[in-house]
DNA sequence: CCGCGTTTCTTCGAATTTGAACAACATGCC
DNA sequence: GGCATGTTGTTCAAATTCGAAGAAACGCGG
């Protein structure tokens, strides 16, 4: 292999500013949830892509991937979600193995619950932080980044 | 509390690409870290700070901080990589409750033998996809953030 | 020099995550 | 139709994470 290229000193303050940045936001924000709505990130990250799939649901596979999550780990998670009564299953009409993930009235309601809270806290811990062209280049590149991940690993 | 200050497009797509981004990156990285040292990502960087820090190493508290994790958390990694003899304990000099956690010999021909896999990984996931402007916004952006946040828990 | 509030690190139990193995089903191709 | 191959969701064991609780030691104010 060719000699390694390594990281120079703005690529590393990009990287670890990246790093640094991600582990923190997460931090608190997985703090706010848990304490004003019992929900850790996860949870609430499904409870925000099922209310956007309508009364439909979602598929537990679908939901996986738009969590970026392994589907072991989903399973739990929406059993979680199950007892608590913000979720149900349901069969799945096209595919008698699928199972279609929704939410209940409940879960709706949690969510309208928990998502003022978290929304500030996003705004303050991160969204607010920065001016207008920061958030620009923000949501340009690393939704490039995403995207070129996302079809790589698809 | 006022109404909430909802996002806007703009806003949501900064925080959406940059919670997307986070999880996929860091999923790229552990693999590769896994699969070609045998390494979990906050285990090597266990060993970068603990490069950074010299013959003395670090302490527990402090070493626990700068990865931004929980001291037992960090007892148990530490208590891994110790098993592995990539790292040892040492007593303090100038606190006998003190655990001073050092590199070993093999743990710095360990990160060695791990980096360049690493920093190529780095580069193909985050920094080769992104040009020298959105490079020097990011470290900003996310460096004051990181460091907002330092502060604000310290 | 002593006591009391702090700090340091570890231990403990509970919750979560992951990949591998699995059983049931779908799909394409002959 | 019938089979080979791929998907789907769950279960399982193992690894990891966290906060609370605890034992020991620090250090300041009296």
């Amino acid at each position: 292999m060719a000699t390694t290229r390594w990281l120079d000193e703005r690529e590393m303050a990009a990287w670890t500013a990246f790093l640094e940045a991600s582990h923190r936001v997460f931090r608190v924000v997985e703090q706010q949830l848990k304490e004003d709505a019992g929900l850790s990130h996860p949870q609430y990250e499904i409870l925000v892509k099922l209310a956007a799939a309508g009364d439909a649901g979602l598929r537990m596979t679908e939901l996986a991937e738009s969590l970026i999550t392994s589907k072991s780990g989903l399973t739990y998670q929406i059993g979680q979600l199950e007892k608590r009564g913000l979720v149900a299953r349901g069969a799945c009409p096209t595919d008698v193995r699928g199972v279609m993930a929704t939410l209940t009235e409940e879960g709706t309601r949690k969510l309208r619950e928990a998502a003022p809270g978290h929304v500030t806290c996003v705004r303050e811990t991160l969204i607010d932080g920065l001016d207008r062209a920061q958030l620009a280049v923000l949501a340009e590149a690393l939704g490039d980044i995403s995207a070129r991940l996302r079809e790589k690993n698809a």
